[in-house]
DNA sequence: TAACGTTTGTATTTTTTGTTACAGGATTGC
DNA sequence: GCAATCCTGTAACAAAAAATACAAACGTTA
C-alpha cells in the first residue's frame, strides 16, 4: 500500500517556504477533506492566495491540482473499505416495516440460535475438524444446496469431504466406502425423502456417526443420527423456509474453521498456489 | 447531527428512473468518494451520462453539483472527527447469549430486510413471475448453491427456469437462447468471480434482464443490472456469510409463488400427478 | 543602504467542469 | 396500434476553477 501523505507532510515541512507551510498546517488540521475542494477554499481556510496552494501541491511532486486530490481520494477510499472503518461509516438502525415474512425470517433465526442445544453443535464441530475422519454431506430436494455448500466451504478448511450428489445409483459407491470413522451430515426437512431416510440408515448401520439438521426434531432420521441440530423453518408461504438451515451451516463451517485454525490457514494457502499454477490467468478466459 | 445521505438514497431508490438508480448504485458501492470527484469520472463510473447524475442530483434536493459535494464533505468531515464514537460495537438489543457469529447473523439479516429497496424487490418479483420469460440463475463458487436452490423452487411454480451450472464452456450453449424477453438473476459477493462477471456483461448485451443479489453494493455487475438487491454479508469469521442472500432468495421466491398464485397451484398438481404417474412406489426403492 | 534573490499576491489566460437546451427513443396508457 | 408522456443522451453554452505571467514586497547580504 502507498505511504499515506499525510506523513511525507510532517516529514517535509521544513522545505516548505512561510505560506506554504501554512497551507499544510491548514491541511493537516482537517486532513483530507480539506484538500478535496477548491483551490479557492483550500487557500481561504489556509489564509493564503491560490498560487500558493498551487506551489504547495507542485512542491508535494504532484503535477497539478487534479492528481493532488486523486491522491487523497484514493487514500481514502482505501481507508474507508477497510474492514474496521467500513461499520462505523454507514451504519444506520431502521425497523423493518411490518412484512410478515421478513420478520419471520428474522425469528426463525433468533429462535433456531435461541433454542440450539450448543453441546450437540460443539461436538459436531469437534467431529467436522477431525481430519482423520471422511465427511459426507446429503441434502434432500431443496436442501441439497445447503450440502453443497456446506461441502464447498468445509473441502477448503480440511480433507475428505464428499458431497453425496447426483444419480441416486451412485449413492451406493459411496455407501460401501463409509466406516465407522467416517460421519455423514444430512439436511433433512418436511417430506423427509425416503431415499435419503433411507441412505442415512443404511450408513448408520455401517457405523457412521450421522449429523442432522432438520426441522423440530421430526425427521425419522432423528431415531438414528448421533447429533440433532433443529431449526424453524415455518413461515406463511406454501414453502419451508431454509434460511436458519443455513444459519446453522455457517455456524458448523465457521467453527470448524477455528477449530483447527492453523491447519485451515496453511491450508487455504496451498489451495491458493494450486489455484495459482493451474491457470495464472484465470479458467475461462476462453469463455467469451 | 445531519441523517446520513446514504441511507436517504437506499430509501428513497425506488423513486429513481433507470439510469438514475445505476448512479444510485455506482455512489452506494464507493460511498461517498465516488461523488467527490468530477461529474464526468461519475458518470463514467455509474455508466450514465453526465446530465444523469446532475438530474440525480437534483432529485436529492440539490441546487447543484457542488452543494452535493460540499453535504459529502461535511458527513465525511464529521465521520473522521468524531473518535471511534460508534466502532465500538454498540449493538442494541438481546443478544442471544453472546455468540458473536450468531448475534451477527440474525442482525445481518435484519439489516438486509431494513435497508432493502422495496421497489427493486417488487419489480424483480414480477418480472420472475413472468412465464413469457426464461429465468436463467447464474451463482458463483459458493453462491452457486444458492442459484442452485432458487431454480428447485421456481422450477416448480413456473416453466422455463435454468440454473446456469457446469463446465463453463457449456455456458456459451445458454447464452446463444438468452434475449430481450429473458431474465438473469446473478448472486454475485466478494471475489466477483470473472467468469461470473463476463457472462452476466455477455447476457446484459443481448438485452436481458439483469437482477443481482450481492453484498453491499460492490459486485461490479451493479453497472449493468436492471435490479440490485444487496445483502449483509460479514461475519467474524474468514468468510462471507451468505445467510442473507438465502433470506433473499426466500423472499424472491414467495413473492414470485404469490405473484401468480392460481397458476402455481394448478402447476404443483399437475407436477404431482407426474410424480404419482411416473414411479407410483417411488423412486430409489431398488437404491437399497 | 543598495542590490539581488526569493517569496507572495494580483490579474489574466486557458482549461476544465458544471449546466442547460433539445431531439431521439423508449414506455405507458388509451 | 397510436398518441402522449417521460427518460435519456448529445452537444452547445456558461461558469468556475486551475494554471500562468508579472510585479510588488520582503528579507538577505555586501
Amino acid at each position: 500500500m502507498i505511504p499515506p501523505l499525510l506523513d511525507e507532510i510532517r516529514e517535509r515541512l521544513d522545505e516548505f517556504t512561510a505560506t506554504e507551510r501554512k497551507a499544510a498546517h491548514a491541511l493537516l488540521a482537517n486532513y483530507p477533506m480539506q484538500g478535496l475542494g477548491t483551490v479557492a477554499q483550500f487557500a481561504q481556510a489556509a489564509g493564503v492566495s491560490s498560487p500558493t496552494i498551487l506551489r504547495f501541491v507542485a512542491r508535494l511532486g504532484f503535477p497539478g491540482f487534479a492528481d493532488f486530490q486523486a491522491r487523497l481520494r484514493t487514500e481514502l477510499e482505501n481507508q474507508l473499505n477497510s474492514p474496521l472503518a467500513r461499520s462505523t461509516v454507514m451504519e444506520t438502525d431502521a425497523s423493518i416495516d411490518g412484512d410478515p415474512l421478513m420478520d419471520k425470517l428474522v425469528d426463525n433465526v433468533r429462535e433456531t440460535f435461541a433454542h440450539l442445544p450448543r453441546g450437540e453443535l460443539q461436538s459436531l464441530i469437534r467431529i467436522l475438524a477431525d481430519e482423520k475422519r471422511t465427511v459426507y454431506l446429503l441434502g434432500g430436494r431443496f436442501t441439497d444446496a445447503l450440502a453443497r455448500y456446506t461441502a464447498a466451504h468445509l473441502r477448503i478448511v480440511r480433507p475428505n469431504v464428499v458431497h453425496v450428489a447426483g444419480q441416486q445409483g451412485n449413492w451406493l459407491d459411496q455407501l460401501i466406502g463409509m466406516g465407522p470413522k467416517d460421519v455423514l451430515v444430512v439436511f433433512d426437512i418436511r417430506r423427509y425423502q425416503a431415499e435419503i431416510v433411507r441412505f442415512a440408515e443404511a450408513a448408520a448401520r455401517q457405523g457412521v456417526t450421522v449429523g442432522l439438521i432438520t426441522d423440530s426434531w421430526q425427521s425419522p432420521i432423528g431415531r438414528i443420527a448421533a447429533h440433532v441440530l433443529p431449526a424453524r423453518v415455518a413461515v406463511p408461504s406454501p414453502w419451508d423456509s431454509s434460511t436458519a438451515l443455513m444459519a446453522i451451516a455457517e455456524l458448523l463451517i465457521a467453527g470448524v474453521t477455528q477449530e483447527n485454525a492453523e491447519r485451515s490457514q496453511t491450508r487455504m494457502k496451498a489451495l491458493e498456489d494450486l489455484r495459482n499454477a493451474y491457470d495464472p490467468k484465470r479458467a475461462g478466459d476462453d469463455l467469451l
